[in-house]
DNA sequence: ACTTCATGTATAGTTTATATTACATTTTGT
DNA sequence: ACAAAATGTAATATAAACTATACATGAAGT
């Protein structure tokens, strides 16, 4: 519950920028799998600050990975 | 505990932008003052999704109200 | 066929964000 | 000086983010 308003491009981002795995994005971006799994599932938004660093580990503005308002869960 | 390193610039915003209360920042964010005040504070980072809201508010992106990596609570 | 690796899914537990309430202090206006 | 509004601060409570673990499935390679 509580609709997650806030979606993001994460899977894309990883096969798109470097094949990368959910475990390897979980580890340059201090998380676990479970987390990064969530995300891209869109279970819950994740907090500001590892909104930062998940935008860091593709080298991109937050605003590039994460949006607001689109329900684009499935 | 717990080293933020998300720092924002809402209590400037507030003031520069239309002099706004807290309590009325709270209601446009959807949130209770208390909140606000944590965030001014630097107590802790918002969540991503309220991130959103409160620079929707400023009308502003978010990366211009909240920054990674400074410890900027002066 | 077997193993390895990436992913899906689930559950329980810890931590952190946010709400609620309440009261004290400062600021502003009259 | 007084009242009202804005802010500071603090305690307890709930919800949501995140961890840890475990097991199951499917693809890829040998």
């Amino acid at each position: 519950m509580g609709k997650n308003l806030v979606g993001n491009h994460i899977r894309k981002l990883r096969f798109n920028h470097d094949e990368m795995t959910q475990q390897q994005l979980a580890d340059k971006a201090g998380v676990t799998r479970q987390t990064i799994v969530a995300l891209e599932k869109g279970n819950y938004s994740p907090s500001l600050e590892l909104a930062f660093r998940i935008a860091h580990v593709f080298n991109l503005p937050l605003e590039e990975v994460f949006f607001y308002g689109e329900n684009t869960k499935k």
